[in-house]
DNA sequence: GTCTATAGTGGGATAGAC
DNA sequence: GTCTATCCCACTATAGAC
């Protein structure tokens, strides 16, 4: 059935303009995805994804700006997947620990078949420039998801400690979570063990130090710190380039 | 990605053979760095490089496995100056704090004529199975250099805390400066100058925190901190003791 | 072992016709 | 929106000069 009636011209891909539209473009996505899973991101051509998607190399770019935004679609997915598997967990556990843990055991599980091909997708997002960067404007949406959970991790644990250390806790724990990432990408130990004892032994851990923020001769460096945070967090996330 | 044929060894290594060989490379790898900083990794090609350095570009590839090793040469130079640097600050500096902050921000000086490039670079380095990641065999020497810096950092400045603590603290310091390079990487601001404040605030802190580690109350937590870092570095360090 | 010249392949990205 | 044709460049291959 094709429609061509006098519909909105698009000036801008990237945004389909129809149903049609976004059918193709979702089409081309899970072809990508699915693709990168099978024979990893460099060993994926944009040919092979049009192919499989059945559409015109040319009309891929047309939905596509670059390969790499496709990576993007893969973290867009998986950001999803994370923030509905995490407010399980979230409505179940209260201890502070728990609920860390969770949350972190949830990405390993999630992330997993894609281990693999996420090294490619981490190579991407470490570039500052790239808009795979987890700082950049196009990650936005994404990445305000997944401070979201942290920020529910903290709230809803009622661990007490100094209110700056509160306020600031839950940007560090996203921030933790980027280390974590960093981590399971570089970890090659089956089924992720190394990682996943991380997170379990680091939550306690973690639960411990924000407790230990109360006391006296702690409480004036986490004080140092929450300083430190805020003076470098102005509005960190508004960087022209 | 390599090419997928019987692994010959290429009868083409890039360790030069003889004087004149390691000339032409280092021309090439000289030539490379100076189109990198003028127009970018990206917008320099490698007969580009080729032609700056003087030879044909055929002969560029019987020196550099890939355009992408020419990063690890600029890492390998960078690593040098900022050691070469360092090592006259720690000769001066006594404080833990200042001797930590000295280095990075030796660093932060050495590091700023490639700051623009330095993001293509880091997109590499972050690829797990990349050798230019800074846990690769191939970024080995360069790594135990840079971790040497802050085994000095710490034992040259008498900073007490319970032993395993110093035993491990040069690691962590190590870790902290790959944060502090990606901080860097994704600072704007001119001159650097959010990064500058970070490590000259940072480092007292960490020193409050290390001596810290003395009070009772805390003490419990650092030892869980030895020992999980310990349980996840298995073999990753072939340092001896 | 070092280097040139040249020709080719593959794949990301784009132009412009329809 | 979709296509075909084309560009550009990393990289390879080869054959041979010094």
């Amino acid at each position: 059935m094709s429609a061509p009636g006098p519909d909105t011209v698009p000036a801008v891909p990237s945004s389909p303009r129809s149903a049609r539209g976004e059918q193709t473009r979702a089409a081309i996505v899970t072809a990508a995805l699915e693709l990168f899973r099978e024979r990893g991101y460099e060993g994926t051509t944009m040919r092979a994804v049009a192919d499989a998607a059945g559409v015109s190399l040319g009309n891929a770019y047309y939905y596509v700006p670059s390969k790499e935004h496709l990576i993007l679609a893969f973290y867009d997915r998986l950001q999803e997947e994370h923030a509905a598997t995490a407010a399980g967990i979230l409505a179940r556990e209260t201890g502070f620990a728990q609920r860390l843990a969770g949350v972190e055991e949830a990405f390993v599980d999630i992330a997993e078949p894609y281990h693999e091909f996420a090294g490619a997708f981490f190579r991407h997002a470490a570039e500052p420039t790239s808009p795979l960067s987890p700082f950049s404007p196009e990650s936005g949406p994404a990445r305000a998801a997944s401070a979201a959970i942290y920020r529910e991790v903290v709230a809803g644990s009622g661990i007490r400690a100094p209110e700056g250390v509160l306020a600031v806790l839950p940007d560090l724990l996203w921030l933790a979570h980027m280390g974590t990432v960093l981590f399971w990408v570089h970890d090659a130990s089956p089924g992720r063990t190394r990682t996943r004892t991380l997170v379990r032994r680091a939550a306690p851990l973690v639960e411990k130090l924000v407790r230990a923020t109360r006391i006296p001769g702690l409480r004036g460096i986490a004080d140092d710190v929450v300083g430190l945070v805020r003076s470098l967090a102005p509005e960190a996330q508004e960087r022209p380039r």
